[in-house]
DNA sequence: CCAAAAGTGTTCCGTCTACACCCATGG
DNA sequence: CCATGGGTGTAGACGGAACACTTTTGG
């Protein structure tokens, strides 16, 4: 069915990672300048090459644990990039991996030392390489899945209140949506639970906290937003 | 950001299409035994390795083309598989492509030379390596799109009726559905328009075919099954 | 006392679902 | 003439969208 190995050229395998975090009621993306050949100086995501003892996974989550000391991210491949010449230098095929994580979570020192920073989705100024179309396809995969996967908590701490949780989906989305409407949908999810705690740090009155249940998730295994 | 070439590894980079078909009223995928060590004798996926000269999508056309003696099929990547072990000989990144076929059109001289059959996808046996990961994620894939994307059409001749558009319908989701709550939603699609002739052979009334005005939907590029 | 954010229901409209019978024709 | 697949409408349920005012309290 295929041909034999030695016929073949081999190829450098790179991941790529677009790191998404909310922050200042916007989404933004964990943005660098390249520091190294070719490329050097140009906005980038952050990457790294795959290791041979080590999936496409796990390469993800080492280079992600690299940039932000965190370790068991929500992860999820994007696609793989190919084009013969997307890097001018070698043969380099990447594959994109999308990750989200709480702003308040991250080591700022690990990101001065790497020189990342945070970047506005709509922001995003011309990227090395095919880097842009990554982003691209990163956020209309997670606008897609938004709906059907709790993957919004990832973005917020454990205990959220509903003016949080409705800030992080309207930012993803990149339109306002109806308060009211909002939480009726939220009041129908079992998974999002009223904690008795109260958050007196956004506004005066103080706010409920809420919290997903992960296990309920695991149980079920559907979601509905 | 990301370290020197040198320091790496490089691996080889392959395509495996999962080629769907509609015949007998079934959902099919054209799987082979493997001709080649590893795993010779098993049943598998077609594939290929990447070339140096050409992107992934390149390859997985040709791939295609050698396979079907078709060119412009409606292909899309379904996701990238870099498990340590998923090849036994060597290390091999293998970008799963799905594309989507009419079974009229197909060479069936070029299948028997490459000896691959058409299998209902509720008969895939076991399969090579992780081929049975990617046919499950390709088909997740189809019917998460069928009613977004107008990717039906490729799995039929370009006059088709009602009734056969409702099969493959149903064969994607794998259940049946309301004949006038199909037809209703047809209607309410003006890229799907009726033609003035009529078919004789499924049926002894007749049946009015219909076709899928492609360009039109270059125009509004939002589609709504 | 007032600014700022939290919290709360109802009505309307469009969409989806369930459901059964007549039609045309070739053999 | 009958078996086979083609073609058609309506009523009820449900879900999403629009919409505005009261509450609490820190400063």
């Amino acid at each position: 069915m295929t041909a034999f190995y030695a016929e073949h050229n081999k190829a450098f395998v790179a991941v790529d990672c677009i790191v998404f975090g909310f922050d200042e009621k916007k989404l933004k993306v964990l943005l660098g300048k390249r520091r190294m050949d070719p490329g050097r100086g140009e906005w980038s995501l952050y990457g790294g090459f795959v290791d041979e003892n080590e999936s496409l996974d796990e390469a993800a989550n080492r280079v992600l644990n690299e940039l932000t000391g965190l370790k068991h991210l929500y992860m999820k491949q994007v696609a793989a990039f190919g084009a013969i010449d997307r890097d001018p230098g070698e043969r380099v095929i990447s594959i994109a991996y999308c990750a989200l994580i709480n702003v308040k979570d991250y080591n700022e020192r690990l990101l001065k030392e790497h020189e990342v920073e945070w970047v506005e989705v709509d922001k995003i100024p011309t990227l090395y390489s095919d880097h842009n179309m990554m982003v691209k396809k990163a956020l209309t995969l997670l606008r897609k899945r938004i709906n059907s996967e709790p993957l919004i908590f990832n973005l917020l701490p454990k205990l959220f209140t509903l003016t949080q949780l409705q800030s992080v989906y309207e930012a993803i989305l990149g339109e306002v949506i109806d308060k009211r409407n909002f939480r009726k949908r939220i009041k129908a999810n079992d998974m999002i639970e009223k904690t008795e705690l109260i958050d007196k740090y956004s506004s005066k009155r103080g706010a409920a906290l809420y919290r997903f249940n992960k296990k309920m998730y695991q149980e079920e295994s559907s979601f509905k937003l």
